[in-house]
DNA sequence: GTTGACCTTGCCATCATGGGAAGGTGGATG
DNA sequence: CATCCACCTTCCCATGATGGCAAGGTCAAC
């Protein structure tokens, strides 16, 4: 089967595929005598894992650690259950920035009125700045 | 002052205070003779609101809006606030997706051993791929 | 033999940020 | 005055995962 197939058959786009294939998360396509991909059902079956990996959010690295052990029969789930863990903390993490942010503009807007006044707590913070808004060491820049 | 003293005023990097300018996030500085760019005060405390704002997870253009309205005196404060719950249900939604994957991998995670046989229900979902798993359509991609 | 769907590679863009190179400035010290 | 070090300048590159587009080759059907 050619790539667009396989892309529909598995959720990845071609663009993907070939991306997955260039860094190497993903083995060479066999090719045939004019240069096209050709995949078999276990490829798809490949490419299906990395989709549900990515959309449990899991990074390309950790995809690369996970398909190494999909493929070692002899794996130890305790592996399995580190990395998975290791993304969780990673994500509770992720969640825990985005929750302080949202808690301090909801705090922020609550006391807004919102009204055609120009009196604004919002603006008021982000010019003023209390620092001590929440636990936050000074410059700990809380990005991304 | 030059730029490294503001960037340490203002807590954003001189490489950073280069790129909003670049962009037009900030007016061009004014320049010495040898061009170095020179920074006041007032500049320093718009530097500080970027930082803040970026801070609490604004996008560059939203910075840019949220800057506009810090200096239009006679902004309505509903404009601010429009601003900031529109981030916040941003906020929020990111969080949700978050929530999704780790809620779905904890559950998961709860289930495998972790010891040192090969069996893993962690690697059986990305597999096999219970794609019914959480409310979810079948390929909604639940990226980013 | 033409057409249309598909494939190939390659480059660009995202978004905010950091790194580094190559070269100019400025002030302090020998 | 020469030297040195810290600083500044611009420019290019990289990130991570993804999409878009363009130019050109392939294949199958009609």
């Amino acid at each position: 089967m050619n790539i667009g197939e396989a892309a529909r058959a598995s959720g990845v786009s071609a663009k993907m595929i070939r991306y997955y294939e260039s860094i190497g998360l993903i083995g060479s396509a066999v090719r045939t005598q004019a240069g096209y991909r050709v995949y078999e059902e276990a490829d798809v079956h490949t490419l299906r894992f990395v989709r549900r990996a990515r959309d449990l959010g899991f990074s390309v690295p950790q995809i690369e650690t996970l398909l190494a052990l999909w493929r070692d029969r002899s794996r130890a789930s305790a592996d399995v259950k580190q990395v998975a863990l290791a993304h969780i903390a990673e994500l509770e993490a992720r969640m825990r920035q985005l929750k302080q942010m949202a808690d301090t503009l909801r705090h922020l807007a609550d006391n807004c009125c919102g009204d055609g006044r120009p009196h604004c707590p919002i603006i008021e913070e982000l010019s003023e700045g209390a620092e001590a808004a929440s636990s936050r060491s000074p410059h700990a820049s809380a990005r991304r």
